[in-house]
RNA sequence: GAGCCGUUAGCUCAGUCGGAAGAGCCCCUGCCUUUUAAGCAGGUUGUCGCGCGUUCGAGUCGCGCACGGCUCACCA
């Protein structure tokens, strides 16, 4: 939005009096010996003066005194101070710089270190040119931005002057790294897997519907990386692994965004308990490497994350909360029943898996701040992870929670393509009976798992949320850089 | 989708009972050649989110809308 006030004007005006001395606002190009922090660095190493150097950055601060001047400019390695006497940069360059430039320009600036009578490093300028105008002022040099709105339509001002955002998603690039050097390490490949899909699935969620022309046909915003990775694994690749965005249509919340990041990975011979350990090592070695310990503090809690984690099935932890044992109510109707009779608040739920869900939600999940690991769920809340050989209500799949918040999902996937058929059909009937987010019957992905499917171990876990945990987040929109908004007008 | 709270200068925020729109920073002018939230003196700033209403009079009260935050619902 060009706004034109007057503040813009005065800028406009300053830029209009540097052409015409013949200096242009907007170079092409741009030289420098040292960047701000190898400057610091460079005098630390030999204190002696008259270093010539040549710095560039972003004029923060300035401080008039006069016949000469103090300022600040930062790039992104850091601040570093320079000092403007008109002795030295002549009458014309030292009055051109207070008429000419702002708080927010960039600059080059010429000249040697030295260090000042209150022992701060500094650039002593011999000349200086403008890099780029800004014609719109930062935001305020000490309360910083606050306004959460504009922190996030703007965020890069919001980045400018918070640091401790900057840090966040310095972070959030540090947890990553570590995450791809972990699944590296382990001898997993990292994959590309389709975005816009013919057919959603792998989760249940609401999809993007878009469009393409050329094909004149719909195509949907992946809600799931799941399906294209197990063809993967039918394919040969034995451990693959997928980090990007999935795209669900639901509402927002600090805890969901409608686009979001996620790690898959699978794991060809290998089970759920083998995928605990393999998450358990995953956050032990990405905390060592970017937290350099295993404690955390998550929004006042300390939290330990050193293996082995607690493991409880759902059904324990159910009835350790609740009173309520579930497989003693194996119908709808009963355990509804005993919901009812212990005087507990919850909403009907389609079916007796969705029933235990809620109930897990709302009793134990609250409960679970150091990382504990809830095995085997209900099997119609899980139509892509294996039976429990003992139990065919109940499937072979764990989710994790660390800070009372669900980190991530996994199973022993299913690699039966009859039983694999039966699930789609049942999640048919259940879309007939209104629910929308069942799961679409996919015939080219049986076809793939009839060719033979290896048992194999498949994980998802949400970055952003992942991010959260690491930063001390409560709120999505903190961890991700241009979280999604209503629009303006 | 529901409830509560918020929206005042470029930024951060006050604004009492409905009675002349404010402060600090920023910005502009002047002084000041080692300051660092530099200092001193002076000055400028506004669709009080938008619309309608009540009233002699609305930043303030009522209704509607927009956007944001939190909680809930939704959400494996």
């Amino acid at each position: 939005m060009p706004e034109s006030n007057e503040r813009r004007e005065q800028r406009l005006a300053k830029l209009m009096l540097l052409r015409q001395l013949g200096l242009d606002p907007y170079p092409a190009r741009v030289s420098y010996s040292h960047t701000c922090a190898q400057a610091l660095a460079a005098f630390e190493a030999s204190p002696e003066e008259n270093q010539p150097v040549q710095v560039v950055g972003r004029l923060m601060a300035i401080r008039d005194m006069g016949k000469s001047t103090f300022c600040h400019i930062a790039d992104g390695t850091g601040r570093l101070q320079i000092y403007l006497r008109q002795n030295d940069l002549g009458e014309e360059g030292y009055t051109l710089f207070h008429k000419a430039m702002d708080v927010g320009d960039f600059i080059q600036v010429e000249g040697h270190l030295f260090r000042t009578r209150t022992g701060e490093i500094t650039v002593h300028a011999v000349a200086w040119r403008p890099l780029a105008k800004a014609l719109l002022p930062l935001p305020d040099k000490w309360h910083g931005l606050r306004d959460v709105e504009t922190r996030y339509r703007q965020r890069y001002l919001d980045l400018l002057s918070n640091p401790e955002v900057r840090e966040i998603f310095i972070r959030r690039a540090r947890l990553i790294t570590a995450i791809r050097r972990f699944f590296d390490a382990q001898g997993f490949l990292e994959v590309e897997t389709p975005i816009l899909q013919p057919l959603y699935g792998g989760a249940a969620a609401r999809p993007f519907t878009t469009y393409h022309n050329a094909l004149d046909r719909t195509l949907y915003l992946r809600i799931s990386d799941e399906l294209y990775l197990k063809r993967l694994i039918i394919g040969g690749f034995d451990r693959v692994y997928e980090i990007g965005h999935d795209f669900r249509n639901e509402g927002i919340s600090t805890r969901h965004n409608p686009e979001f990041t996620v790690l898959e990975a699978y794991q060809a011979y290998a089970d759920y308990h083998d995928v605990m350990r393999l998450v358990e090592r995953l956050y032990e070695t990405i905390s060592q490497e970017v937290m350099g310990g295993l404690t955390i503090t998550y929004q006042g809690n300390t939290i330990d994350l050193t293996p082995p984690w607690r493991r409880i099935t759902m059904r324990d932890a159910i009835l350790e909360h609740s009173g309520i044992d579930i497989l003693e109510y194996a119908d709808y109707a009963s355990l509804w029943a005993a919901v009812q009779a212990k005087g507990l608040d919850l909403p009907p739920q389609r079916n007796w898996g969705k029933l235990v869900e809620k109930l897990f939600e709302e009793c134990v999940e609250p409960t679970l701040i150091q990382p504990t690991f809830i095995l085997d769920y209900p099997v119609e809340i899980s139509p892509l992870a294996k039976k429990k050989p003992e139990d065919p209500r109940l499937v072979e799949r764990f989710e994790f929670f660390i800070g009372a918040m669900e980190c991530g999902n996994a199973f022993t996937e299913l690699n039966d393509p009859l039983d694999q058929r039966e699930r789609f059909v049942a999640q048919g009937r259940a879309s007939q009976a209104g629910d929308e987010e069942a799961h679409p019957m996919d015939e080219d992905f049986i076809t793939a798992m009839e060719h033979g499917m290896p048992p194999t171990g498949g994980l998802g876990i949400g970055i952003d949320r992942l991010v959260m945990l690491f930063t001390d987040q409560s709120s999505i929109r903190e961890v991700i850089l241009f979280p999604q908004l209503r629009g303006e007008e």
